[in-house]
DNA sequence: ACGTAGGCATTGTTGAACAATCCCACAAGA
DNA sequence: TCTTGTGGGATTGTTCAACAATGCCTACGT
C-alpha cells in the first residue's frame, strides 16, 4: 500500500535501501550543528566556553532561530549545555560523568566482545583505527592518537551489531574527546594504550573472546582511574 | 573559585545538590514535547500520523518556532520522523527496527543482569513493575500490562547502574510502546510474559544471575519473533 | 502509459520585536 | 567588613509575519 514499505524489492529498485541516506539533503540547522560539532570536538571551542547567539549568527550568516535549532541538536548530543536564560556552553565533563561513562562502556563493550565467534568478522574498522593510532603516535600527534583510540573502541562496540548501541557509543566518544582537550599530558595518557589496544585486537582476531574481555576490562578500569585522577587533581 | 563547584558544602547550603533539578524550570518547547510525547505513547497519535505545524500551534497556542523545537526534541527521541519539506510523522516501527532493538536489548539487559551479585540490590522498581503488570492483567487492561512490562525491563537494565544506558533503554521502551499500539491482540502477546517476568525477578532476587540471563534471553528471542511475525503478517 | 505544467498545501528560513531573566557593579545599611 | 537592596546592560525566550523552497496532486496533452 504505502510506497516506502517493501514494494521496491519486487521491481528494479532492489538493494537501494542503503543509498537512501545519501539522498537525504540536510537542513541548515543540521549543517550548522555539523560545523559547531567539528569545532567542539577538535578543541577550537574549549569546554566551558559560552556560545553567544548573536556572535555565532553573525559569523555564520544564519538566523537566530536556525542557530537555536542547531544548539538544541548538540545539547541533545551532550556536547553543549543549556543553562536557561543564561546561554549555551560547551560541555564540561565532571567526575560523575566519567564514572557513568565507564560504567556504560564496561556494559556495552564487554557485551559486544562477548558476541564474537571463532571466526570473527567486521574487525577491519578496528584494525584501521589501531594502525592509525600507531601512525599518529610515530608522528607525535597525540590528540590524533586519542581520536583513533576512540574510534577503535567504537569499532569494538560495533561488533554488537546494534545501530542504537553504536549511536550511544558515538556520543560517549564525543564526550571523551571533550575530556582529552582538558588534559596537558596527552602522551602520558594515551601511550600505554597503544599496545593494549593492539593486543585486544589480536585476541579478537584469534577468536579468544574471554581473554579479550579481560584485557578490555583492565583497560577500562585503568583509563577511568587515570581520567578521575586528572579531574580531581587540578580542581 | 566558581560558585557552583564545591564551596556550598562548607556553608549552610550543604546537601542541596539533589534538589538542583527541582529548581530547573523547563522551557516551553520542552513542555510542548512532554505533551506530544504523552499523546504519542498513549496512542492518541497513531504511528504514521502527520503532525501539521499549523494545526498543532493553533491547538496549543504556541508559535511555530517553539513547536519546531519540540518536534526536533521528539525526532531525536525517535518518536517522530522528519521528512524534509514534507512534515513530521509519528514514527512507524519497521521489522529492521525490531531486529536492531532486540539486538540492543540482548546486549544491554544481559550485561546488566550479569552485574547482579549474591545479595542483589535495587530490585524494588522491578518488583513494583511486575506487580503492576499482574494487577493490570487481572483488570484486563492489556495496554497497561504492556507499559508495565516495558517498565520492568527498564528496571532490569537499570541494574547496570549507568544513566546513559538507562536513557537508551527508555528510548527503546518508547519505541516498543509504539509497536504495541499497532497490535490488535495485545492480550495474546503480553499474557505469556507475565509469569516469565515474575520468574526472572525471583531468580534475580535469589542471586542466580546465569539462570536469569538464560530466561531473559529466551524471553527476548520469543518477543522479537512475535513482533516480527506481527509486522510481517499484516503487511 | 508517459511527460509536462500549474495550483495548492506545507515546510524552511529569515528578520524584527518585545518580555523575561540573569549578571555585575555600586550604594546603603548593620 | 560583611551583607543586603537596586539599578543598568547584556543575553536569552518567545512570538509574529513574511517569503522562498519544496513536494503532492490534478488536469492536460501526447
Amino acid at each position: 500500500m504505502r510506497p516506502e514499505d517493501g514494494e521496491a524489492e519486487a521491481a528494479a529498485g532492489a538493494g537501494l535501501d542503503a543509498d537512501r541516506e545519501r539522498l537525504a539533503r540536510t537542513s541548515t540547522a543540521e549543517r550548522v550543528a555539523d560545523i559547531l560539532r567539528d569545532r567542539i570536538t577538535d578543541g577550537y571551542f574549549r569546554p566551558g566556553t559560552q556560545l553567544i547567539e548573536e556572535k555565532v549568527t553573525d559569523a555564520l550568516g544564519i538566523s537566530r532561530n536556525t542557530l537555536r535549532e542547531a544548539f538544541q541538536l548538540l545539547a541533545h548530543e551532550r556536547l553543549l549545555v543549556r543553562r536557561p536564560n543564561r546561554g549555551v556552553f560547551v560541555r564540561e565533563i565532571t567526575a560523575t560523568d566519567v564514572v557513568d561513562i565507564y560504567r556504560a562502556r564496561r556494559l556495552l563493550q564487554c557485551a559486544a566482545v562477548r558476541t564474537v565467534t571463532r571466526s570473527p568478522v567486521g574487525l577491519d574498522a578496528a584494525e584501521c583505527a589501531v594502525s592509525d593510532a600507531e601512525a599518529a603516535a610515530r608522528r607525535g600527534a597525540w590528540d590524533q592518537v586519542g581520536t583513533a583510540d576512540v574510534r577503535f573502541h567504537q569499532a569494538i562496540t560495533a561488533l554488537g551489531g546494534s545501530r542504537r548501541v553504536d549511536e550511544l557509543m558515538r556520543s560517549i566518544g564525543a564526550e571523551l574527546r571533550l575530556v582529552f582537550h582538558t588534559m596537558t599530558d596527552t602522551r602520558g595518557f594515551h601511550e600505554p594504550y597503544l599496545s593494549a589496544n593492539r593486543r585486544i585486537l589480536d585476541l579478537l582476531r584469534a577468536g579468544d573472546g574471554p581473554e579479550a574481555e579481560r584485557l578490555l576490562t583492565a583497560y577500562l578500569n585503568d583509563a577511568e582511574a587515570a581520567l578521575l585522577a586528572h579531574l580531581q587533581g587540578p580542581a
